[in-house]
DNA sequence: CTGAAAGCGCTTACAG
DNA sequence: CTGAAAGCGCTTACAG
């Protein structure tokens, strides 16, 4: 799948190659056509793009005159990365495909913090995903592309041409988290532990997570189902017993369980025996409206529901409304994350607002520190807070 | 700007050569180091990672079992890329700042159609953005990169090593337009009619607006408000006067102008003296208010009112709502995008819907056509479509 | 202010 | 199955 796009612009020669990138078909101009075209040197070409104060105002018009009329369109940046060492990219990899990062609303948020911390620092951004390849095994630095049978592709971030990395990782058992940690790159983590030396960036997901919980436990709900988010990849969508929930892979999923745990026990209640906890199988309102479902059919049904997300929550909100169950009355629902939107749905939201915006901006922080060359900075733990609206 | 970055990983033994991008600070560990190693050659090395079928699973194994032990983490991807010419990387354009093109909520989705066609084929996608060089004054060709006094930051776009690129840029006045170009690439323009042998993408911004009018208008409004979108990178927020309408740089603002004319016209009312029309200073809700303000206070009022973004429409609702005024029945509001929460705003918008995703993918096809070698295809006109909700 | 030389790290076609 | 050689296009320190 990968090596279908390297085709395209070989060099050697063959019929292949002179399909190139240029669309006007003509054979490449380098520095060095300018230069002989000039009768000069080609570094006093270079000097012209990159240090104009190098040579006389005459000499350079002369030269980028040239170079204009000779179709040059300036130093080839593989070439200029290449000598530099540098490549003014921060990579930021996501976990699955790179289209799935997106529907979650709250990614936008994510990178645009990332974005205006890296764009000011005068890099871009490249944006990774992590296409299936759990369906051929797990990476291993030992085993890299093409090592599988049948040509295995590599993993993006394996071979991306960066100075940094942002990972964002739900597990440190996910393919990327190891394929990452073997570039040996300036890297930041992000919503995972991460490793020796690798800053992270993370929210306070159990203490916001509890604040929710007590918020219902202080109106008087003793009976409370949990829609939570995937627990780990195999996720596919049920009621989740003790031994399943003892098998959460998911670093942020974790802590918010026990969270919610912490201020059930809190209160002198049973978790088993107070708490439903459905697994969601992805994280849209379609998941919560099938979580809604099942937890509203176990007997004796849940008075409040912890929807670990405001995607879940939204769907469990549409699944009441629908059966024309009063929220919050009969029963009451709070979300996490606190996207825009949940200001706005019907009843408005009340949830935990977690900073994303903030979580980019310090997740570029930490990595341009590091590329400054200064040690890895501490690690960043953000808060998170309840927002009480009107839904419970 | 751009260039401090640049100072991290010089290799020249300068003394900041060693606070290079290993964090380990040991020296760089290369193919030959493994050959050498090994006494063997280094393009056996090579085709350890990249040709496995080309050497003995034993010599293979002893490859990488070497490079993990020396720390080698695989072929740098600068030189792989100088060397293969080619990047696997889509280049994505944004104009203004990168963190700004996260502002308008329909920036994810587009992304995300681009992104789930780039995936697909091998690319990550390098997402840049155009940071003020507007203060510097416009890009041009025959002046690159520190050609300005004072050492000014190339364009991302200039300099980004990518196989090809996507620009979304607003107008062919755009320094992002020109530099774009400039490049020779396989490229794609997106809301703007593009140049010459450049395929472009775009929607039914007339037919839309249109719609959007005429549905207005067939309820009998007589007295409209246009609450638009900025004309150009000058837009400050006022009323904006015949002459200033005349001015608009922007193509998809000048095409909805030009279609909730049309509808104007085609119902025998008088574009200027039945429509007043607020330019506004940004795309955001609180720019939307400032419209209502502005367009209730003039008289006779506007009893309708066409946001030309969503963004827009959802600020006038808040101000209206703020003062008392009920829509639709005193005032009716119609949008312009359709994004998500749209259906979900008090009252839900009516508006146009615009494929955002489609759009995306449609322009990710139109690269990836040409990466592959095949001509530029033609260009693509997404239709729109006017829902109906509650506002209008 | 200008130029010659070295080398960044890799991949490939080709010869053995 | 393995290796020697050429070269991708550029930037830099240094000498003049």
């Amino acid at each position: 799948m990968y090596d279908e796009a390297v085709v395209v612009k070989r060099r050697d020669g063959t019929a292949a190659a002179s399909t190139g990138p240029a669309p006007t078909g003509s054979a490449r101009v380098t520095l060095k056509d300018i230069a002989a075209e000039l009768g000069i040197a080609a570094s006093t070409v270079s000097n012209a793009y990159n240090r104009p104060d190098q040579l006389s105002d005459a000499l350079r018009a002369k030269i980028l005159d040239t170079a204009a009329r000779l179709g040059y369109t300036g130093p080839d940046p593989a070439a200029r990365s290449l000598r530099r060492g540098v490549s003014n990219v921060i990579g930021v990899a996501f976990p699955g495909t790179l289209s799935y990062a997106f529907t979650d609303p709250a990614a936008a948020q994510f990178i645009e913090g990332i974005a205006r911390e890296a764009e000011a620092a005068g890099y871009s951004l490249l944006l990774m995903g992590t296409p299936d390849v759990t369906t051929h095994g797990p990476f291993s630095p030992s085993r890299p592309e093409g090592a599988a049978a049948g040509g295995q592709a590599p993993l993006p971030v394996t071979t991306a041409n960066v100075d940094g990395l942002v990972v964002h990782c739900f597990a440190d058992t996910d393919p990327l988290f190891e394929a990452a940690i073997a570039r040996r790159l300036p890297t930041v983590m992000v919503d995972n532990p991460g490793a020796d030396g690798v800053p992270h960036v993370s929210i306070d997901d159990e203490g916001g997570a509890r604040a929710a919980a007590e918020h219902l436990l202080a109106q008087g709900h003793t009976r409370l189902g949990v829609a939570s988010m995937e627990f780990d990849a195999t996720a596919v969508g049920g009621i989740a017993s003790p031994d399943r929930q003892a098998e959460v892979a998911y670093v942020s999923v974790r802590a918010r369980l026990d969270g919610y745990r912490a201020a059930v026990e809190a209160a002198g209640l049973d978790w088993e025996r107070n708490v439903t906890v459905y697994e969601c199988g992805d994280n849209r309102p379609l998941d919560g409206e099938e979580a809604a479902a099942a937890l509203l059919a176990t007997d004796p049904p849940p008075t409040a529901v912890l929807g670990m997300s405001d995607q879940i929550a939204f769907g469990v909100l549409s699944y009441l409304q629908r059966n024309g169950i009063a929220v919050p009355d009969q029963v009451a629902v709070v979300g996490f994350d606190d996207q825009a939107a949940a200001a706005h749905s019907t009843p408005p939201l009340t949830t935990v607002h977690q900073p994303m915006v903030e979580k980019g901006r310090q997740a570029g922080r930490l990595l341009l520190a590091q590329l400054r060359g200064e040690p890895p900075p501490p690690s960043v733990r953000l808060p998170t807070r309840l927002i009480v609206r009107q839904s419970g």
